[in-house]
DNA sequence: TGAAATTACTTTCCAAGTCAAATAAATTGA
DNA sequence: TCAATTTATTTGACTTGGAAAGTAATTTCA
């Protein structure tokens, strides 16, 4: 053990860091056609799969700071992707909701996702795959 | 197949993204407590790695921008951390060197990453581990 | 009830990141 | 040789990100 010198490369948390950069630009230059960034679209993704999202749900699901997405709902409301509603029973919350224009855009950049996805699983086989799901998620 | 709803949660790259985000903020709360950020700490272990590296090899291996790192580096020469200097061979390649002050403080902060590292990979068993290393490599 | 504490979100201010242009050195080939 | 091209890095204009403060609504409990 104490003869182990661990090279920084093989820590976890560069692993981790190299594998997302590399997949993130992929999916960044693809989505770049569609002038949307990933977080963009993921939010739109949390809106489409849960309904009534609030900011902090939304926060949370779509992997931002809150105060990042504020600013980056700001956008996507100039855009016409996305609109606040102030929430029903609580007045502090924010419903975040999809127009039908975002909601279009949503489903044709899917399926630029769905292919980056397929390229990329293609790489491993269904085992590793499987495996390295749940590996991730007990990282969460 | 066409039945198969796939939600987005699913997606590799947000799987990715999500690990990714947990443990590298993690990481950052440990480094605070050195004044550092990932990027500069991965920088000074490229740099104690690998001999002479040029900005562009940096970049890489350190997982950032050619631009970004010019800046950071600019930071960390004001820090003290490491100095520029250009390569001999072509002047057009400016080679990073850290200083004994940068030494030292890679040094502790190494034992801080080594810590984070160990309670991460405490949470998966050994064979789990090594997969998923073998995984991340073959994403990049 | 209502003042104090908590919660949800936004804004502000500053640090850091990005893209494209600029600089400068090396290489190519007419 | 030397003008044109390529390569390595930095700079500059601009955008984005984050921490902490600010605002406003709700909850707590004396």
């Amino acid at each position: 053990m104490s003869a182990q010198q661990k090279h920084f490369e093989q820590h976890l948390s560069y692993a981790l860091a190299a594998a997302h950069r590399t997949v993130s630009n992929s999916l960044s230059e693809r989505l770049k056609k569609h002038g949307m960034k990933i977080e963009a679209w993921r939010v739109m993704e949390c809106l489409d799969a849960g309904d009534r999202l609030t900011m902090g749900q939304l926060a949370e699901q779509a992997l931002v700071n809150p105060s990042t997405l504020s600013k980056l709902v700001d956008r996507m409301v100039l855009d016409g992707l996305v609109h606040r509603k102030v929430a029903e029973g609580d007045h502090r919350q924010v419903n975040l909701l999809l127009t039908s224009l975002g909601r279009a855009r949503m489903i044709r950049i899917r399926q630029e996702v769905d292919e980056q996805d397929q390229t990329l699983t293609s790489l491993l086989d269904a085992d590793s795959l499987r495996q390295l799901r749940d590996v991730l998620s007990k990282l969460c």
